[in-house]
DNA sequence: TATTGTTATACTCTATAACTATA
DNA sequence: TATAGTTATAGAGTATAACAATA
């Protein structure tokens, strides 16, 4: 039926896209959490890379790289700030002294944990106003799509 | 019920995050789409200032940097961009002649239809996945975190 | 004086590629 | 020769602030 018969304005083409919702949506999040992080001198990346670290001890700079989407000559900017921070060490390998060991210093384990409840706050901010019911089917659908498309790249922004 | 008596391995943190997932997704969608429109030598922000005057003639500048969330000196290099490729025009307003109206040319609105084409097939390709319940679900819960938190800016990365 | 838009400048982030050291 | 990581360089994108023209 077309909007001449049933008077309605004519939506905006954008709006007819679901990655526009997203995106709408996913950039307030993420915006806000990177604003937050930036009140405490980090970036995303370097957060992500904290998080990965922990998660993966002794993780090779070239492996942290691929997971996190980015270049080698990138990641070992964010290593610089985070090891200027004492978050972050470098460590040669005994087996291959070309690759770096990463590992968390005692203070980035230390840390940690107040970052993280950052990223339960922020996300507590925007989903609580959603049921329990509806983050589940929120996550689902997510999930859905990432495992279809084999989506796998950390975001890192 | 802990991990160690159900032998579950321990979740990643960041996947606990709702805004993890919809970073992930989103991240592809737009990516893949900005990707597309980078091929036509086009940027995402000269798109969405392409859709936003053909959906407001007349409108100013400093409307459109606002409606996107952009500085007016961020605007007016986009501007430049689009007038660059004779899709745009600028012509000072007779109420005020500071201020510049934007209007598409011909070979602008002529061209508009390909880049929607463009941004239909991408949407499709990610959520034809999702069954029509799942797509209007998704859309739902995405429009009530939208209404919710008041986000309007239009996303333009 | 205030406002519109442009321009000059600087900054962040990232990729590319040259480079060093090791394998 | 090939690979791990670093560094030098360049480019995109954007914000800030100084600026010119107009109100």
């Amino acid at each position: 039926m077309p909007n001449a018969s049933t008077g309605k304005i004519p939506p905006n083409p954008l709006h007819a896209h679901l990655g526009y919702w997203l995106r709408l949506v996913s950039n307030q999040v993420s915006g806000s959490f990177a604003s937050a992080l930036q009140e405490r001198q980090l970036s995303v990346a370097e957060w992500v890379a904290l998080n990965h670290v922990e998660m993966h001890p002794d993780i090779t700079a070239a492996s942290l790289a691929d997971a996190m989407g980015m270049t080698r000559g990138a990641i070992s900017k964010v290593l610089d700030k985070l090891q200027a921070k004492h978050w972050l060490l470098r460590t040669p390998s005994p087996q291959d002294s070309r690759a770096q060991l990463l590992a968390l210093t005692r203070s980035g384990k230390r840390l940690l944990p107040a970052f993280t409840d950052m990223a339960d706050a922020n996300d507590n901010r925007y989903f609580s106003v959603l049921s329990a019911n509806e983050r589940r089917e929120l996550r689902r659908l997510l999930q859905k799509l990432a495992d279809a498309h084999r989506i796998s790249a950390i975001p890192v922004d």
